[in-house]
RNA sequence: GCGAAAGUGGCGGAACUGGCAGACGCGCUGGACUUAGGAUCCAGUGGCCCUCAAGCCGUGCGGGUUCGAGUCCCGCCUUUCGCACCA
């Protein structure tokens, strides 16, 4: 008997696949289409079987599309920019082009080791001035229409990596890629005014109903849209009124204080003639050196100003406060302080003394609270809750109040109603050197200007020395600085800083749509048929950044009349990493950003990857016990780690990496292939007379087999789906020594369905039945609902376990069947033929009405 | 603290709208073939009871709705993941 040998077969498939270009496709070819998309990895070079989830899950699905006869597009690029590669210079002396091309021909080979079909003919990489040059005309667009801006902002700046970061790229006040804690420096750093979209891009997760949950919250809650209201309160020791910003405009005749950022720009004219001068100013230069992380770690701390602003409503001076805990890059930098109704502002009264005044309480209670008796701010909005001594919201609900007061406001001209976001401008520029060149010059008489497009791409020069020290090596490299104005001629200087790569992948789904265009972005045209992309996946660790930022410029783009869409990817999905010995391989899931250094907490590696040997080419397993995809497919082959990648649990759910577990994959392809060598040495390749029918009961699994897998590709339940096919081939398993030949057809069918999951078995079993094309060019079967169930069945209707009822009908039933009478408290069961069960409702004391399921 | 998701055998996990809990697979036990097997095949495998049959108990804990609850409702506990002075 044939031995199943993946060795032998696969390499001998992907050949085929490549010589035919199978995953070629060509974009204005009739049909629906169906635009499939990984995100595009950072080429670091070696993958495991975490990657592999992702991409082989992609691939999977693609093939299901293209079977089921749609236009399928696959394409894959290289994110090719970022620090790793610079950091690899710095310590190896490869330049980071080398580093990064070699990365990614070895990540090519690993696809195509893996089966993975994408069409090559779409390829692009970041780094190369082709795609780049894009990137910098796109920047263009943006600075012509004012959404690209340099200014002066307080910034983050990572001490490790020598850059300023976005703060999306910020958790938990450390650096997202190196883990060292940021720091805060004021800045002239260029910026995309992504704050313009902020309402569109909050309110457009309404229309995203194919993205999940999760991700649409967090953006929500990462723009953190909020409605209130700007009220303004005078300083007569000013002259003029400091504006607050608040969403309880209602609970403003409980406002006894107020508290500036120290940073506000009021604060150096309120404490010019403040006795202690001196003292106060050291203490908000000290604030201000610090990190975020620092001040929250401090706790809350205020000075007094010595100066009063005045409550509009109550009309009463109230004490103007300075506080670390006010943020300047919120709202108005100053907020009116209400103890009573605020657990920040309760704390910060407590801690100083000042009033407390309740002007909400409880609706069901009334004794008014006594504000010494205040343990902590009563925060309640909804309308249990009612206003207390505020003039005209006096006796109101809080939502009724909210509205009377705002509306009060505007009338008297003390301010308005505001809706302010918690997003804030996306800071791109980065002073590293593998990224694409801002494409902007310094002049001292013309000042800003930017680089003519047709003096586009501003090539990045690749003879930079790599010392790690002392800053960008762009700025030291004298060719590339030194250029003249493009406006007076004079002599200029070049922007030295790069983009955020993360503006590279902003808008590349629609860059393999016209790849290689040298003419042009994209085509618009074809652009809008083939957006927006029918199915994204990726991990979830991109909830905010990449998608936040694709959705962005998607909008930017279609306000530039480039494309008709306004959002990127109609459906997406966010698999999830594989855990190996119970720690988080944190490249596993993470398949866009190499992580250059490792971060250890608690004797384990927390974030960070593993250090790759250009030269070996391996993951120093000993150190990380990750699973390297090259043994796996020596042993068993690729076809065994996809079907077991898509077994071990469904894909949005973590999974644990099980060395024993692969082998029940590989059993079950082993089966499958004796089972078609079987049937093949029974009937012969080519039938010639007509074969005979197999059993219904195979029949039967059969179809609903072709059913449940048709229906779980859909819902992404790849687990499920496998097991489905696991029990069809233990079914046919059974029948193989008496009806072999009956098979023949039914076995094909599931060749079919396998062969996403197991592309070259199946090709071989395909073509050794004599089959013609690739399974892959086959239509995926639709399954025959009649030929699921039996023709007609026997319910039988047991009551407290004696016989009630019995009665042959057809199958399905057309009507609901009345079978029995039970009274209360009675046990009813149910079988179909013997065995299924039957779906009983229950109508008190009367009927049993029984419906086949 | 706020928000979201999830708790099912030794393990990964099934169970569509409430209807035979544990599909499928791993592991384990026994057997077959073998010089041998970590290869392959067959059988068994939630717990209790000496065995079969029968029975009883079983989906984090405590209540409830229902003829019937892993699934629905209320209250806890635990875990994971987001956000975290955003006024």
């Amino acid at each position: 008997m044939t031995q199943y040998q993946p060795q032998e077969i696969e390499p001998k498939w992907q050949r085929a696949w490549a010589e035919a270009k199978a995953a070629v496709v060509d974009l204005r070819a009739a049909g629906t289409r169906f635009y499939m998309l990984n995100m595009f990895p950072y080429p670091s070079g070696d993958l495991h079987v975490g990657h592999g989830r992702n991409y082989i899950l992609g691939d999977v699905l693609y093939r299901f599309f293209r079977m089921q006869g749609r236009v399928a597009l696959n394409p894959m690029g290289w994110d090719a920019f970022g620090l790793p590669a610079e950091n690899a210079a710095i310590k190896r002396g490869i330049h980071p082009r080398q580093w990064t091309l070699g990365n990614i021909e070895r990540m090519k080979r690993q696809f195509e080791r893996w089966g993975i079909l994408y069409d090559w003919s779409k390829e692009l990489a970041s780094c190369e001035p082709e795609y780049y040059r894009w990137n910098q005309w796109l920047f263009l667009q943006l600075y012509e229409k004012g959404l690209a801006y340099r200014g002066k902002a307080p910034v983050n700046w990572c001490p490790q990596d020598q850059t300023v970061l976005a703060n999306e790229q910020v958790i938990d006040g450390r650096c997202e890629r190196c883990g060292a804690e940021v720091v805060q420096r004021e800045l002239e750093q260029w910026f995309l005014k992504i704050t313009d979209y902020a309402d569109r891009l909050d309110a457009g997760l309404d229309d995203l109903a194919e993205w999940p949950e999760k991700v649409k919250l967090m953006q929500r809650n990462w723009i953190g849209r909020s409605v209130g209201a700007d009220i303004e309160f005078p300083v007569p020791s000013l002259g003029r009124p400091i504006r607050v910003f608040t969403t309880r405009p209602d609970t403003v005749f409980g406002a006894t204080f107020m508290v500036l950022a120290p940073e506000h720009p009021e604060v150096a004219a309120l404490i010019a003639d403040h006795p202690d001068r001196a003292a106060v100013g050291r203490w908000i230069a000290e604030i201000r050196n610090q990190s975020a992380l620092e001040r929250q770690e401090a706790g809350k701390e205020g000075r007094f100003t010595g100066k009063f602003a005045v409550n509009p409503f109550t009309k009463q001076e109230i004490p103007i406060w300075l506080g670390n805990f006010v943020l300047m890059q919120y709202g108005t930098g100053a907020i009116m302080s209400v103890p009573a109704h605020d657990q920040r502002d309760f704390e910060f009264a407590k801690q100083y003394g000042l009033d407390i005044r309740i002007v909400i309480q409880p609706g069901d209670s009334d004794a008014p609270a006594s504000a010494a008796e205040l343990e902590e701010a009563f925060t309640v909005k909804d309308a249990s809750a009612v206003i207390i001594d505020s003039g005209l919201i006096t006796g109101l609900p809080v939502p009724e109040a909210i509205e009377r007061i705002s509306d009060e406001i505007e009338r008297l001209g003390l301010g308005k109603k505001t809706i302010r976001y918690r997003l804030r401008d996306w800071l791109i520029s980065r002073q590293r050197y593998w990224g694409t060149p801002i494409p902007m010059i310094y002049c001292d008489r013309c000042g800003l200007v930017p680089v003519p497009e047709s003096d586009l791409p501003v090539q990045l020069p690749l003879d930079v020395p790599f010392t790690g020290r002392e800053g960008n090596p762009l700025a030291k490299h004298e060719a590339f600085v030194n250029v003249k104005c493009p406006q007076c001629g004079g002599a200029a200087r070049r922007e030295t800083d790069t983009m955020d790569t993360f503006v590279d992948s902003s808008w590349y789904y629609a860059r393999f749509i016209s790849a290689g265009d040298a003419s042009q972005i994209f085509d618009s045209k074809l652009v809008n048929r083939w957006l927006p992309v029918d199915q994204y996946i990726g991990g979830i660790e991109h909830a905010i950044l990449h998608l936040l930022y694709a959705r962005f410029i998607c909008r930017a783009m279609h306000d530039l009349g480039l494309l008709r869409h306004e959002e990127p990817f109609r459906r997406l999905f966010n698999q999830a990493m594989i855990t190996k010995e119970g720690y988080r391989d944190p490249s596993s899931h993470n398949a866009w950003v190499a992580l250059d250094e490792v971060e250890w907490r608690e004797g384990k590696p927390y974030r960070g990857s593993v250090e790759l040997t250009p030269e070996v080419g391996k993951m120093s397993k000993s150190r990380f016990n990750v699973v390297a995809p090259d043994e796996l497919i020596e042993r068993y082959g690729a076809d065994t780690q996809r079907v077991y990648t898509l077994f071990i649990a469904p894909p949005e759910k973590e999974a644990a990496w099980s060395d024993e577990g692969v082998i029940g994959a590989y059993r079950f392809l082993g089966r499958v292939w004796h089972l078609g060598h079987q049937i093949l040495e029974t009937v012969g390749a080519p039938v010639s007379s007509p074969a005979p029918k197999p059993p219904a009961a195979v029949l039967r699994k059969l179809h609903q087999t072709i059913d449940a897998v048709t229906r779980r590709f859909e819902r992404f339940e790849f687990n499920t789906a496998v097991s489905a096919l696991m029990e069809l081939s233990n079914v046919l398993g059974e029948h193989a020594a008496e009806h072999a030949a009956a098979l023949r057809e039914s076995y094909l069918v599931l060749v079919q369905m396998l062969h996403p999951f197991a592309p070259h078995m199946t090709e071989e079993l395909w073509s050794a039945f004599g089959e013609k094309g690739f399974v892959l060019t086959s239509s995926w079967p639709v399954a025959d609902a009649a030929l699921m169930r039996e023709e007609t069945v026997t319910i039988v209707v047991q009551v407290n376990g004696k016989l009630r009822g019995q009665i042959e009908v057809p199958n399905p039933p057309a009507e609901e069947v009345v079978m029995a009478e039970v009274k209360k408290n009675e046990r009813v069961q149910g079988w179909v033929a013997g065995k299924e069960v039957v779906r009983t409702i229950y109508v008190p004391g009367k009927l049993v009405n029984v419906v086949v399921r």
